[in-house]
DNA sequence: CGATAACTGAAATGCACGTTCCAGTTGATT
DNA sequence: AATCAACTGGAACGTGCATTTCAGTTATCG
């Protein structure tokens, strides 16, 4: 038995495909852009109807675009926990995951009533990957144990989001953010010496 | 010169004006809500015509609506600040800043690309408070000084709004955030302080 | 070369909205 | 009660969008 009725697959449309998913990829990291049939098949220089097909649906394109963006970041998330210690990759990987939502704003502003399984299966694979850090922070005493660490990595993915989310975008607010949220996350002082007076701590 | 060509008013009309705007108020709390001109007019029992006259347009309608949730939380803000130190004040403001998100996120979800000119101001009326509260808490040695007022107010109106996303919600997130974010804002620790091995903190 | 099936994209379609129209209804004023 | 303008709401309309259609184009294979 061969493979059945296997329809050609012409030149033309891979590299539309291609030239599909590019646009879509160049939009989600532009700041206000519509994120429309219309405007990425303008900016990929295909009619409305190719763009659309390429993929199965909008939706479908979208998926694989905001995917290609979100795979390096799961793979590198991955990499540091093999490569140093959890503290180190947590610090680290925090930086980049601001970095990343404050470069595609748009992946969270406009993509809210789409379905977009492979997107939400790398999501989850980086939500165990911050765990697993944030573990192994608290074992090592740099984390604070008296909050649920599923709870810890929502908030820090919901703050990252929310850098990611402030008007304008700044590198100050982004800097901010990481100095609060890292100091908030630090084991919990004794009361002996959180009463200190400002001076002697 | 009399009151010139003021329409009359009918108490019909007064009524039904009440009604969209408490069918719009209830619908900003419920979870799933899906604000549309239709849904607020059956919630209602108006016609969808009708609601939309009673305020000039729909984003008029919301408008008013989230402004009446809003006001009192402002005033709350001021009366805090007139009552109690800025410290006691902030404390007990974010609080009930991340309940009243946390039980209205349809506000910052679907009102987006809406206008709202009165729920603008108050915002901002909300803003210069919170940033009077981190002012004086500065001043009183409780709030690091090393982060722009200003940035650390966005960071707190950010943080809330962040809180309020969250799927599901929980009373679990909110505290964990509201421990996180103050303990994060605390002055930094000395370098000798955050040396010491955590057994001795 | 043809021949054929894959492919394209402008236009048509379908859908979900907010808004406006207008014939009928109702509250106010006499 | 009689009058009349304010008011109502079902239906029509306009808009912005994703998707589908289809006549024409073009890559691919013999």
């Amino acid at each position: 038995m061969s493979t059945p009725t296997e329809p050609r697959r012409r030149a033309d449309a891979v590299r539309n495909r291609r030239l599909a998913l590019d646009a879509a990829t160049a939009l989600l990291t532009e700041p206000g852009a519509s994120l429309t049939v219309e405007v990425i098949a303008k900016k990929a220089g295909l009619g409305a109807a190719t763009v659309v097909r390429a993929f199965g649906g909008k939706d479908a394109l979208l998926d694989a675009a905001v995917s290609r963006l979100l795979e390096p970041v799961v793979q590198h998330a991955r990499d540091l926990l093999a490569e140093t210690t959890p503290t180190r990759a947590l610090r680290i990987f925090l930086r980049e995951l601001i970095a990343f939502q404050a470069a595609h704003h748009a992946i969270n502003d406009q993509l809210g009533g789409l379905d977009l399984p492979a997107t939400t299966a790398l999501r989850t694979d980086l939500v165990g990957a911050v765990e697993e850090m944030i573990d192994g922070a608290r074992r090592d005493g740099v984390v604070r144990t008296d909050i649920d660490p599923a709870i810890i990595t929502t908030l820090i993915g919901q703050t990252a989001l929310a850098v990611a989310r402030a008007q304008p975008p700044s590198q100050e607010l982004a800097d901010a953010y990481l100095t609060v949220l890292l100091d908030g996350l630090r084991p919990a002082l004794s009361a002996a010496v959180r009463d200190l007076p400002p001076s002697e701590r």
